[in-house]
DNA sequence: CCATAGGTGCTAAATAACTAGCATCTTGGT
DNA sequence: ACCAAGATGCTAGTTATTTAGCACCTATGG
């Protein structure tokens, strides 16, 4: 699914050399075609090739990640998670900055005028 | 392994009731035996019972868990994940608040003298 | 046109995971 | 001392996953 979200879609091959420890060909497609079976994604017929890209939207999907490893990791406190995120980084261009900020600026008004 | 790192230690059934669509005990059993071969998980005998925990320390699992979410999710920008983070926020407390700005300082300082 | 490379559908066998159950040990209460 | 509860070591049977290999279809290059 990893793979799938990364790079929006993807075939039975590339899936397997995306995959860190990747399983037999065969294995790919068997489990692609389960998890087509399940619903989680769909495929589109490029001339013969089978592209496969989830279902789920990637927003979704998205909140869903960052909301587990969170609760895992973090207590479910998303500001420690930011601060873990940003205590690793070395750097940060104004930009990156910028929106920051930006998203922080929503809170500051909130309980404290 | 996230009930692990989520609870720290946990026996067998801790582990099985933690887990969202559990196996039978058997399985939990037979998987932390795996885990434990393989050197994943190491456990101490409380009295007959065996209470497993993670081997890799917890800071390097976050750290991992959290670069997994951001490469898959947010084309590996750190700061993309923060504002996605804090975006599906709805409120902060001064202290969390607090905290997220002594880590951006670090950064205001960098490239613009 | 024909051969080749690479994909699919399908099938059968090998491998791994899950389940259930029993003997055994330890702990705690009676 | 004894019994019951709950955990482990082990084993065997069932189920699911992985693997390999076939026939067939579709470009692509000579």
């Amino acid at each position: 699914m990893d793979v799938l979200y990364e790079n929006g879609e993807a075939a039975v091959g590339e899936v397997q050399d995306a995959l860190p420890d990747a399983p037999s060909y065969s294995a790919v497609r068997a489990l692609l075609r389960k998890l087509l079976d399940k619903g989680h994604v769909a495929y589109r017929d490029d001339r013969g090739r089978y592209v496969y890209r989830p279902v789920l939207a990637r927003a979704k999907a998205r909140r869903s990640a960052l909301n587990r490893v969170v609760e895992t990791f973090y207590g479910g406190s998303a500001a420690a998670a930011v601060v873990g995120l940003l205590g690793s980084k070395r750097e940060l261009s104004d930009d990156e900055l910028a929106s920051i900020e930006a998203v922080l600026a929503k809170f500051k008004g909130t309980d404290a005028p």
